[in-house]
DNA sequence: CTTTCTCTAAAGTGCACTGTGGCCAGTGC
């Protein structure tokens, strides 16, 4: 039984134990179980195995011989006496915005629900209004939140495919016949979501790529299976296409599959001018007086072809890529290896999983120069937000490491609450001891967008204030985005001279990458900040790059490109000078 | 269920919002 596992079926206990309506910190005490069996640092499997997990902390008695007996037998009795209490279907309902376990357990025993589908029907038939707990208004929201992740499904988030994307390549790369592969689509073009995956294969033997790729490990279905395309489900339910093709096809095939398709369509204008058809396969000539056939050995070809720039994946969205390419002006992106730091982190502090020094330890392994700890502030009470106290304790902490280590910085910053009226959660005097702040919404989502924006472009008049955190607040398929006006809000940035966040985690992807390019050229600066809770969370610089690059970044723009040298000038400078 | 200012029993993030049902309960951050 893997860590994952073990974890998964901790959590599951929680939910069950819930529904029992049992001791709400026994609860707690197995989800929080689950973290600390996900976030060990050592071979915690085995340990549990050879029963030596005594003295870990939040594994007391209890724990220790649940994963014991799960390392051993590879299922646990517990748990799966517990699931047989309730239908499966109870676990999809929690997943519904409102809906926890007190009133699922009503659902259950008074009208019968064990599904979503159940629910939905219900619902329709104004079954949910009168029950107990339960009115017209809740009921109307079901049926929304219902319809809601109806609309998501089959939608991936990007930081949920990435890894299962790249160890699919890494499996096709091995076959012998493989010459080239890649992922394409909005994959590729680093799109916050996905709806599939195509990849991408060239080789001389077609038929036996697509039946190698068939019989990879993680795949659920097998849809269609030909000569040179196969069609499968994963194992997470993702569909991915394969396509094969001959060595001098890929090129083309490449730029077809990577879309988008708004993208395409102008492309193969472009190239019906010179009197040459585009497709998948090859440039073929469509008039007599076509200019001769270019040859293509790769994709940069075809738009040397076309008379382009060569335009990276991440642009290709017809969103005026394709005439900056014409004029030689676009822009040379921001790329993962010229950050040299970042700014928004928690440590265990707040609601970290991993110490200062992990922390910053983590961040030195990845590269980095330096590494900001922002933790949350005092009114973000869910997240043990420091009072001013354990606050000026953290800066004292930081300000000894730094005294040791020449060659890496760690900036003492905060989280700061934004508060309803748009003052902050710490007074000016203290946040002048910081070497940064961001500041950031976490509650009162419901505000109107006039309230909400005011509420922001407060905070961002304050001096103290370096950059924005997670504008909109959005959780990719589960949690809307709260209404605020960004123009308004990219224009107060430019004029206050306010850093916005490319929050690069894959949960939030926020400011969304369409923004970006408008306040680039108002010359607003971004910081790419992985919102970082655990060492290992650092790398979700990766795709903060990229969202950076798809929103027209170029490596000036984003501050955390800056040297050691460079930002610690910079964050001295009085906000109205930088 | 775990931890501890412990040795057997108590304490364990706390507030705001929503909607329902009569001045509270459930959910979410």
């Amino acid at each position: 039984m893997s860590r994952e596992e073990m974890a998964t079926i901790l959590e599951e206990i929680a939910l069950l134990l819930e529904l029992k309506d049992e001791n709400p910190f026994k609860t707690k005490a197995y989800r929080a179980g689950a973290e600390t069996v996900r976030s060990f640092p050592d071979d915690i499997v085995a340990l549990a195995a050879a029963n030596e997990l005594k003295g870990v902390k939040g594994i007391g008695e209890a724990l220790r011989d649940k994963l014991h007996e799960m390392a051993t037998t590879g299922t646990l009795a517990f748990h799966t006496n517990l699931r047989a209490e309730f239908p499966s279907g109870l676990f999809e309902l929690f997943e519904l915005q409102g809906l926890g376990a007190k009133k699922i357990k009503t659902l259950h025993r008074d009208l019968s629900i064990t599904s979503i589908a159940d629910l939905k029907q219900a619902c329709i038939e104004n079954r949910i209004a009168g029950t107990p707990g339960f009115g017209e208004k809740t009921q109307k929201n079901l049926l929304e939140a219902i319809t809601h992740r109806e609309s998501h499904v089959g939608i991936f988030r990007l930081g949920t495919v990435a890894h299962v994307v790249e160890d699919l390549l890494q499996q096709l790369r091995e076959h012998p016949d493989a010459l080239r592969v890649a992922a394409c689509g909005s994959y590729r073009r680093a799109k916050e979501t996905v709806h599939d995956i195509d990849l991408l294969v060239a080789t001389a033997a077609p038929a036996e790529l697509t039946a190698y790729f068939t019989s990879l490990h993680g795949i659920q279905k097998v849809l269609a299976h030909g000569e040179t395309k196969a069609s499968v489900i994963l194992d997470n339910g993702l569909q991915c296409d394969l396509r094969a093709v001959s060595n001098t096809q890929f090129p083309f095939a490449l730029q077809y599959f990577s879309g988008s398709k708004e993208h395409n369509v102008a492309l193969r204008q472009l190239a019906l001018r010179k009197g040459w058809s585009l497709n998948e396969y090859d440039f073929t000539q469509v008039r007599d007086d076509a200019a001769p056939l270019p040859n293509v050995h790769e994709e940069k070809d075809i738009y040397q072809a076309l008379g382009l720039q060569f335009i990276e994946p991440e642009l290709r969205e017809n969103l005026g890529e394709i005439e900056a390419a014409q004029e030689g002006t676009l822009p040379r992106l921001v790329e993962w290896s010229n950050l040299r730091g970042t700014f928004h982190n928690h440590t265990t502090e707040s609601d970290g999983k991993n110490s200062l020094e992990e922390m910053a330890a983590a961040a030195q392994e990845l590269g980095l120069q330096y590494l900001g700890i922002a933790d949350h502030s005092k009114s973000s009470f869910q997240a043990r937000g420091l009072h001013e106290d354990r606050l000026l304790q953290q800066v004292a902490l930081i300000r000894e490491l730094n005294a040791h280590d020449k060659n890496f910085k760690i900036f003492a910053g905060s989280e700061v609450d934004i508060l309803k009226d748009g003052t902050l959660d710490y007074s000016d005097d203290l946040l002048s001891q910081l070497d940064y702040c961001v500041a950031s919404v976490h509650n009162l989502f419901s505000l109107s967008e006039e309230d909400m924006t005011k509420r922001i472009i407060r905070a961002m008049e304050n001096e103290h204030v370096t950059m924005l955190g997670h504008l909109t607040g959005r959780l990719l398929l589960k949690r809307e985005s709260y209404a605020v006006n960004h123009s308004k809000i990219i224009d107060c940035a430019a004029e206050t001279r306010t850093v916005i966040e490319l929050n690069c985690n894959p949960m939030r992807l926020d400011m969304d990458w369409r923004w970006w390019h408008r306040a680039r050229d108002k010359g607003v600066l971004c910081s790419i900040n992985p919102d970082a809770h655990a060492t290992a969370q650092l790398q979700f610089l990766h795709f903060g790059a990229r969202l950076a690059r798809k929103g027209w970044l170029r490596r000036d723009d984003v501050i955390n490109t800056f040297s050691l040298e460079k930002i610690t000038a910079w964050l001295q400078q009085p906000k109205a000078q930088r």
